[in-house]
DNA sequence: GTCATAATAATACTTTCGCG
DNA sequence: CGCGAAAGTATTATTATGAC
């Protein structure tokens, strides 16, 4: 991964040098300069710069449920209206919803799943697959189970590779450079924050998809994992690699190890020093993550993919699908039925119920 | 080097209001 | 009602600095 000597000078710090002279970004002062510092092309930073928070994902699982006014993702979700309204645009601006005018009225609107939208189904299965499987506290039942029409099993889809469709993981997948690897200017702007509370999503409908999120909701969160994926470990790696704010990556790192997703281990006691390691939890993200990173390549990609993956196990290079084990089908919105594994009025109840109580 | 803390910038959320 | 803008508050991200 060469870096070229003018993206290294934009990636000199001012503080590396004694004097104290910018670079040459001295007409900051606005928010004219965010954005300076260049991030390396990757499908999934560029998936999660669009569905750059929970919500996001969380209203297109309501779209996937047939959701479609307004009203209907702000009861179903308990989403402020405001950000609501926000991400909407958002989505519909990145072109994964479209907002048409329902027939018959003048002013209401509805918002549909466009053939980008339709397509990170997949992804949000697998995000569901991870909840299920890690973070279900009633092991016998997940919240909600798949039936796969095509094949008619009761389906738990799985990320594969597809030139052998086998399930891959973290371990048996290798990386080379694509025709679109280098860097790119950072998206404008700050990232998204994380939502207020953990809790604050976890009322709607049970779910495994929110389960998830509430672990990887933000785009910092996806791209230190990532990091790990390629193998980082220590928090000086990820720092200069990510430029990443210290204590954000103090903050998630530690989230992480609460969440079991990375063990803290000291590698030196001398001075102490510590390195972060992928729990098997942790290495199951892969799942979610490459489903992801597959509809970066898809949709954001122009076709040059930054990335190539190849298949250890059959030696093939390959993109990540998300299959119904059964059958060995792609799987896809339209072919799926549901079964609720709880009481949907039990979940419904009135704003801040839960809240007033001695 | 590995963070922690404090100060500051920016955004999520709350509330209120307006418009057809 | 259905939607969103505006204003104000709460919380988080970023920057700067420093402890060890």
């Amino acid at each position: 991964m060469p870096i070229e000597k003018s993206e290294m000078a934009e990636l000199q710090t001012p503080s590396a040098d004694g004097q104290s002279r910018r670079p040459r970004a001295v007409r900051k002062k606005k928010a004219a300069e965010p954005g300076g510092h260049l991030e390396r092309n990757c499908s999934v930073a560029r998936t999660m710069n669009i569905f750059c928070d929970s919500w996001a994902f969380l209203i297109m699982r309501e779209a996937f449920f047939g959701v479609r006014n307004f009203d209907g993702f702000r009861s179903a979700l308990e989403i402020p209206r405001q950000t609501l309204t926000s991400r909407l645009r958002l989505l519909v601006q990145e072109g994964v919803l479209k907002k048409v005018l329902m027939e018959g009225s003048s002013k209401r609107y509805e918002y549909r799943l466009t053939k980008k939208g339709y397509d990170i189904y997949p992804s949000c299965m697998a995000l569901k697959r991870y909840g299920d499987t890690w973070l279900n506290d009633d092991e016998a039942k997940v919240p909600l189970e798949l039936r796969h029409t095509t094949c008619g099993c009761v389906c738990e889809p799985v990320v594969a590779c597809s030139s052998c469709l086998e399930p891959i993981s973290a371990a048996t997948v290798t990386y080379r450079d694509g025709p679109g690897a280098g860097h790119e200017a950072g998206r404008p702007g700050r990232n998204a924050r994380r939502a207020y509370s953990n809790s604050r999503f976890l009322v709607g409908r049970p779910s495994s998809v929110s389960k998830t999120l509430e672990i990887i909701g933000d785009k910092w969160s996806f791209m230190v994992v990532r990091e790990a994926f390629f193998g980082a470990r220590r928090y000086e790696q990820m720092q200069s690699r990510l430029t990443i704010a210290p204590n954000i990556l103090t903050d998630r790192l530690a989230h992480f190890v609460r969440h079991d997703v990375f063990v803290r281990r000291q590698y030196s006691s001398s001075p102490p020093r510590y390195e972060y390691v992928l729990t098997s939890k942790g290495r199951d993200l892969y799942a979610p993550f490459i489903a992801m990173f597959a509809w970066g390549d898809r949709w954001l990609s122009q076709g040059k993919p930054p990335l190539i993956l190849t298949h250890k196990t059959c030696g093939n290079d390959f993109n990540p699908v998300v299959i119904c084990p059964e059958c060995k089908q792609e799987i896809d919105a339209g072919s799926m039925r549901y079964r609720l594994n709880y009481d949907p009025e039990r979940y419904h109840a009135p704003t801040n119920d839960h809240l007033d109580d001695g």
